[in-house]
DNA sequence: GCAAAAGTGTTAGGTATACACCCATGC
DNA sequence: GCATGGGTGTATACCTAACACTTTTGC
């Protein structure tokens, strides 16, 4: 078992912090928790996480937060980057490993804890530590990846209609795309495959439901 | 100034750690250090790095280890991932956020300190800790990136000509790619100039230098 | 003149883009 | 029957990939 290194060699204590997307009323949006830290915090949000203990990886800190915080089981998550400089918390040296978390909205039913609310991505408003940054970076992963992954999934429900992917492209991309050209590639590319099943209740023509063809993250040769 | 969190919050140290490539006699190779830590570790080799200190960022305590190692002033560097599992290092607990890095040919004269070598990529024995992942990640960005920004320039001295260029991106890619459709879309997204100098003491014909049109990394519309 | 690497265009096939109308359902 | 979103095909421009010979230099 891994004993601790000399005092002098641990002047930092670890954090992680996830940068939760998901899509709320038709809107890209990330989950925000109040900070309350005075005097240098105060009135002002963040995104959500904290402390990694002793007997954790970061992964597992990460579950821990996002589970007690959120009641979000399992979102994907997969990590950013970290974040070390040395006055980023005025209150102690924390070094935080930051990760990328998308909410599929089956989960978005339950109940957020007191102090928290999603934050619509083009609302977004001054944020505490290095978060503004943290945001950035984030953002831009998502953007760069929706193009040439399948991972516009992990917003989405098992089964969703063509229109309702478009969508999700549309609002990360932050562009309209053509939906003939759109359904040609998503489909040439063997992404999604149809349910066989249909919308059902809705007051205009019934939609196909498609499904993603892989459950994993998955690169494709191409796509937007 | 930061303060130290409670003692119980700091149980890790951190590292940080760099996959330093550089082409070397036509191959592309990485950096390793010699590791000699009984009784986990002997007789094996690890990429270079070390640990933080308390008045330093990773990028800092990155920039003296390559310093102190190799004396290779300016590598480009960016950071890869963060490695946080428990018993990763079996004597203490170590955090390490890895690197990518590149080397110039100019800066290869120099000597290497005691204990270190370039070793070329294919022929990479077991490495100590998790670095043989550490090298699959850092492998995997450095394809992934060739592709669509101009991070090549950092494997090259300033001026070069188009067939090193495409040297570069055969090591890197794995495969050959053809000359002419090379240059062709090379100088099409205007990523290189001529600087109208040419090859000297070549016992060829002399091919005419270049140089990459931004000094920074670029993002580029589309390339190999 | 010979060896070695530099340099240069064209064609065919495939991919990306732009674009407009009819269809199925609920009310 | 009307409002709403679902669903479909074609023509063009562009880009990609495949391919071989001439040129310049040193020796």
């Amino acid at each position: 078992m891994s004993q601790k290194a000399p005092d002098k060699l641990r002047f930092a204590a670890m954090a992680v912090d996830v940068v939760l997307f998901a899509v709320v009323d038709g809107k890209l949006s990330v989950l925000l928790g109040e900070v309350n830290r005075p005097p240098y915090y105060t009135n002002i949000e963040a995104f959500i996480g904290g402390l990694i203990f002793a007997n954790e990886t970061a992964e597992m800190a990460l579950e821990r937060h996002i589970r007690s915080k959120a009641e979000l089981k399992k979102a994907y998550t997969e990590q950013l980057y970290t974040f070390s400089e040395i006055e980023r918390d005025p209150r102690n040296r924390v070094i935080s490993i930051s990760y990328l978390g998308l909410v599929r909205p089956d989960a978005l039913k339950q109940e957020l804890c007191e102090g928290l609310r999603w934050c619509e991505v083009k609302k977004l408003p001054k944020l505490a530590y290095d978060h503004d940054e943290m945001f950035k970076v984030a953002i831009s992963r998502l953007k760069g990846k929706i193009s040439y992954t399948n991972i516009a999934q992990y917003l989405l429900p098992k089964e969703f209609t063509l229109s309702e992917l478009q969508a999700v492209y549309e609002l990360i991309l932050g562009k309209e795309v053509d939906k003939r050209n759109f359904r040609k590639k998503i489909i040439a590319l063997d992404m999604v495959v149809e349910t066989g099943e249909m919308q059902q209740g809705v007051k205009n023509r019934p939609a196909a439901l498609y499904r993603f063809t892989s459950e994993k993250l998955t690169e494709l040769p191409l796509l937007i």
